[in-house]
DNA sequence: ATTTTTATTGATTGACGGGTCAATAAAAAT
DNA sequence: ATTTTTATTGACCCGTCAATCAATAAAAAT
């Protein structure tokens, strides 16, 4: 009884089970049989519509980034000043929708993927390129050509907090998170106020 | 053929060939075969030490993280001040060592583990709690109550930077990468001065 | 000398998993 | 009405792999 039309529906429901199950074994041993299972369809229609198994984590891959993506760019839009934009990218890194164990474990396995597969390695060499973008922009006009720097350590910052409270904390505590950053971030505002003094 | 007190032998082979296997491939996807091969022994015999796969993994791990405090430890004797001190953990951390592809799939893949391997997060705690420890006590005489927090800062931007090094750059950059943490730890220095005036 | 301990492996087992394919069926196009 | 396209699956093939076991052999202990 085959409806029309399912193939975006089939990709969908694929990557989505494709996470949770990650998220479940944490790891990328993960049976194609089983994702398909869950997205309620036959591992054949899995491979039918992404060719491999390869192709199925990379579309996880783009689907979890993407998501990322938004919301720091809702973030961004409600955020008045240079401060408080950087402060929305760094809060954003932190939400609780990052911190579901089926986030963790498809960035840290997104990381691992990263170093075999060109592609993955693309994806995440975007996505941290661009983190540093937005953070470099809204740092400029506050600490000028220290900006560059900056942004690079705050980001590095991020992905290690993220990393250790991932990993050691029972429960993360987003707020904890977010805040070491952030007063990092006012030493470096702080920190140019010397300088040119 | 067998010569006596072959046990330690075999089991230091097995995990050297381990971290090189996981290496090779980036993934603890490798087989006990190709480990045991490479170790110049039957698979056969590599269960008969280890008695699983995970007990292999496990025996990888407390290596690394072992040579990892050793090299640590190396270089805090020759540090004769507490800002020293600090920078010479830093640099450890990113020592030309521990930027070998072999020694950073490990790492990776250790991150991976600790999700679902109790023991490999009791091993990977234990690690993050000495190098915070070891930077806190560092501290503390240069920056008193806030020492605690900056050493968690400091870590973090530790793993950070590893990671983004390791995973975005063609060839890691080990005086940028300890640079980058150390510009910071001279905020954190710088600060105090402020806050206590 | 024989018994026990240590070292070692080839062969085997049992399970699993990725990918293919032919077959079925409903909708669309002709 | 028939052909084509899209959706869908069960069955299958081929390979892999962790773990076990029985067998072999040398050293140590008795």
């Amino acid at each position: 009884m085959p409806k029309l039309g399912m193939e975006p529906l089939r990709r969908a429901a694929l990557v989505e089970a494709t996470i949770h199950e990650i998220g479940a074994h944490g790891t990328l041993d993960v049976t194609v049989g089983a994702i398909a299972k869950r997205a309620g369809m036959s591992s054949a229609l899995a491979h039918h519509y992404f060719g491999g198994k390869e192709q199925i984590f990379l579309a996880a891959m783009r689907h979890t980034l993407t998501v990322f993506g938004a919301e720091v760019r809702a973030a961004l839009v409600t955020a008045e000043t240079d401060t408080a934009r950087v402060e929305a990218i760094v809060r954003a890194s932190f939400s609780s929708s990052n911190f579901r164990p089926e986030v963790i474990a498809a960035w840290l396995n997104f990381y691992v993927l990263a170093q075999t597969v060109p592609e993955a390695k693309r994806l995440l060499t975007i996505y941290q390129a661009r983190i540093r973008s937005n953070l470099a922009c809204s740092l400029r006009p506050l600490i000028g050509v220290r900006a560059s720097q900056a942004a690079s350590r705050i980001a590095a910052m991020i992905d290690g907090v993220y990393l250790r409270q991932s990993l050691v904390k029972a429960r993360p505590d987003q707020s904890e998170a977010a805040g070491q950053v952030i007063d990092y971030l006012y030493f470096e505002l702080k920190g140019v106020r010397d300088e040119q003094a």
